[in-house]
DNA sequence: TGTTAGCACTCGAATATCTTGAGTGCTAAA
DNA sequence: TTTAGCACTCAAGATATTCGAGTGCTAACA
C-alpha cells in the first residue's frame, strides 16, 4: 500500500509530466510550496515507486516519468478524490446542446468538433446504432423513365436515399405497387427485422402482385437495404501533430493510417460500448503500435439505452482529469439532445 | 533559345530529380547510355542553364536541381513532345467509370480515391456545381406532431433532407398546402432561380392560402433552402507524408491545416474552373506557404458545360507527365459518367 | 571553336570528441 | 527516518574532423 506521501509524489510527477513532457526530477518537486521534505527524501520515495513499477526512467540519470501502471493508479485512485466540477466547463458544454440542432448528423459532427477543440486531442464520435429505429416511410421518386430515387425515412428523422435504374421490364405502375406493398408491410417495424420479414410474407405478396418479380428483386434489393453501419466522425487530428510525441513524421503517418482505417477504430469503440466511462492507457489498448497513446471513451444513450460512444485520443501523458470531465459532460449532453430528437411520440 | 543538348540535359535533370529528390550531378548524367559528351561538357551546359534561370544549386558545390522556371519549361515544352498514350493507364481509368456507379457523390469519392491511388499525390475533387439542376420533387414526411423531414429531390438524383420543427400554429393540412404550392411552383425550375421566384408570385400564393404565413416562413425558410455549395473530396493525404519534402512535422501541419480549411482550396480550384488543364508550379500558386508544392487541375463537364474541377497536389518535384495523363483521363471519364447520370430526358 | 581531361577547391553530411548540467544513488551524520 | 554531500551517469548540445560528390577553371586537344 502506498503512503500518503508516495501518492502525493506520484501525483506531482504525473501532473508535471503531463504539462511539460519532460522527465521530472526530485528537486523540481521539492521546490513546491506545500512540500516540506527534501529532494533526497523524494529521491528515496521515487526509487521505491520505481521498484513498485509506478515510475520509470528514460535513462539511468534522468528524472522519472510515470509508467502505464503509474497512470493507471493516477486515473483510478487519485482522480476520484478530486472535485469533479469546474463550473466553467459544464456550462459551455451545455450551451452547445441547448442550441437545438435538429439533424442527428449535425449533432454528431458538432460534438466531435467541440470535444477536440476543448481538449486539443483527437475526438472520435461513433454515430448512434440505428437498429431500433423504425421505418416511417419509403418513397420512390422517378427521375426519368429509366431511373428513380428510393428514399427511406426512419422515425428518427434519418433519411437515406439511393438512385437506381428501373428494371427494363418493370412498368411505373408495377413500381408503385411494389413500393406500396413494402410500405404497408414494413412501416413501423424496426430495421433490424427487415431481413426476416422480407423473406416471408412480403416476398409472397410481391410475387403475387408484381410481374417478373424474381428479376426485379435482384436489381432492387440492394437499393432498399438500409446501411445500418454507424458513421464515425473525427475531429482535431491536427492537434496530435502539436504534441511532442509526434515529432517524428513516421509516427504521424502510422497514426493517421490507423485512424483512416475506420474499421479498427470502429471495433475498438464498439467494444467499449457497454462500459460507460473507460480509460485505456498505452499498451492496454488494442492498438499495440502506439505505446504512448491513451484513449478515453464514454457512452451515450437514447432514452436510457446505450446506443453509441464517443472517444478522445491523446498521448498517455494526457490531462486525464480535464479530459474525463469534458467527455462525460459531452456524453450526457449528447444523450439528452438525442433523446429529445428521437422522442416523437409525445 | 535552348539547344537540343541543353533541353536534353534539363529534361534529364528533372527526370532524375523527380525520382530521387537528390540534386543531380554532371557525372550521373554523363553515364547515361545515350549521352556521348563528357561530364565536363555537361557542367558547362549546366552552368549556362543556371545562368538562364532554369537550374539552381542548393549550395555551391552540389549538383543541380530544377528551378520553378525549369519545371515550367519542362511542363510546357518537353512534355508535349512525348507520347501521351501509355495504354496501360487509359484502360484502367476507363474501367472505373464503366462500372456505372449511380450516385453522384459515390462517383466523386471514387474519383478522388483512384486519382490519389494512381499518382500517390493528394487528390482534390470539387463536386459539380448544381446551379443548373432542377427541382424534381419536394416532399414532407411528418415524423410526429412536432417534427417533419423535408426532402428535396433534384432531376440529377441528388437528394437533400432536413429535419425541422413544425411551427406550433401550423396544422398538418396547412403544411400540406404549403408543400403543394411550393411543389407546383418550383418544379422544374433551376435551383439558382429559387430565390427570385420565392419572393414574387409564390410568396403571394402562400400568404393567401396558408394561415400565419409570416411566422411560418421564418421558421421554415432555412429548411427549404438548398445548399448549393459544392462538396470537396480529398484523398491520399497520407501520400504526402511519404515525400521527403514533408519530413518536417511543422510543414505537414501547415499543409494539413491548409487543406482542412476548405474555403481556400475551394477558391483555388474554382479559379481554375474555366481553364481546362492547368499546372501551377511552386510559388505560382496562390498558397505562398508552399514553395515546393505543385498543383495540377483539370475541369470536367456535363453535356459540354464545365461544372467542376479535379486536382492533384504534390511536390514541385512531381511526375508531371504521368500525373497529367491520369488527371486528364479521369476528367474525361468523369465528364462522360456524369453526363450519362444527368441525362434523364432520354 | 567546341570538347575534354585534370586538378584544386567547396561544402554538406556523417562521425567523432568534448563539455555541460540536470539528475541519480549511496553514504554518513543529524 | 530524514537530510546534506558527493561521486557518478548520461543525454544533448557544441565543436572539430573526415569524407566524398560535385563544381569551376585551365590547358590541351580535335
Amino acid at each position: 500500500m502506498l503512503s500518503r506521501r508516495q501518492l502525493y509524489i506520484l501525483q506531482a510527477i504525473v501532473d508535471d509530466y503531463v504539462q511539460t513532457a519532460e522527465p521530472v526530477g526530485s528537486r523540481s518537486i521539492s521546490k513546491r510550496e506545500d512540500v516540506d521534505f527534501s529532494a533526497a527524501t523524494i529521491r528515496n520515495e521515487m526509487a521505491d515507486l520505481e521498484d513498485m513499477g509506478f515510475l520509470m526512467k528514460p535513462h539511468s540519470s534522468s528524472g522519472r516519468i510515470p509508467s502505464h501502471k503509474g497512470y493507471r493508479l493516477y486515473v483510478d485512485q487519485l482522480l476520484n478524490e478530486t472535485d469533479n466540477n469546474h463550473l466553467g466547463l459544464i456550462t459551455s458544454v451545455q450551451q452547445l446542446f441547448d442550441s437545438r440542432v435538429s439533424e442527428v448528423e449535425a449533432v454528431m459532427r458538432k460534438t466531435a468538433a467541440v470535444l477536440s477543440e476543448m481538449t486539443n486531442y483527437v475526438s472520435v464520435v461513433l454515430g448512434p446504432a440505428m437498429s431500433n429505429t423504425k421505418l416511417k416511410q419509403l418513397q420512390i421518386i422517378p427521375l426519368s423513365t429509366t431511373q428513380a430515387v428510393a428514399i427511406l425515412v426512419t422515425d428518427s428523422g434519418h433519411v437515406e436515399n439511393r438512385t437506381f435504374d428501373i428494371p427494363h421490364n418493370m412498368s411505373l405502375s408495377d413500381l408503385e405497387k411494389f413500393v406500396n406493398i413494402l410500405n404497408e408491410q414494413l412501416a413501423d417495424s424496426p430495421i433490424k427485422q427487415w431481413e426476416a420479414l422480407m423473406s416471408n410474407e412480403i416476398e409472397r405478396l410481391l410475387r403475387q402482385h408484381v410481374d417478373h418479380y424474381e428479376k426485379i428483386h435482384q436489381d432492387l434489393s440492394a437499393a432498399f437495404k438500409p446501411k445500418v453501419n454507424e458513421q464515425i466522425f473525427y475531429n482535431g487530428m491536427l492537434n496530435l501533430l502539436a504534441q511532442p510525441e509526434f515529432k517524428d513524421v513516421e509516427k504521424v503517418k502510422q497514426m493517421l493510417e490507423w485512424l483512416e482505417d475506420k474499421k479498427e477504430v470502429y471495433s475498438l469503440l464498439n467494444a467499449m460500448n457497454s462500459q460507460g466511462l473507460t480509460v485505456k492507457i498505452g499498451e492496454e489498448n488494442r492498438f499495440e503500435l502506439f505505446d504512448d497513446i491513451s484513449m478515453i471513451t464514454a457512452t451515450y444513450a437514447i432514452d436510457g439505452d446505450t446506443v453509441g460512444s464517443i472517444g478522445l485520443i491523446g498521448p498517455t501523458r494526457m490531462q486525464y482529469e480535464r479530459a474525463i470531465q469534458i467527455i462525460t459532460q459531452m456524453a450526457d449532453g449528447l444523450s439528452t439532445s438525442l433523446t429529445r430528437l428521437y422522442r416523437h411520440d409525445a
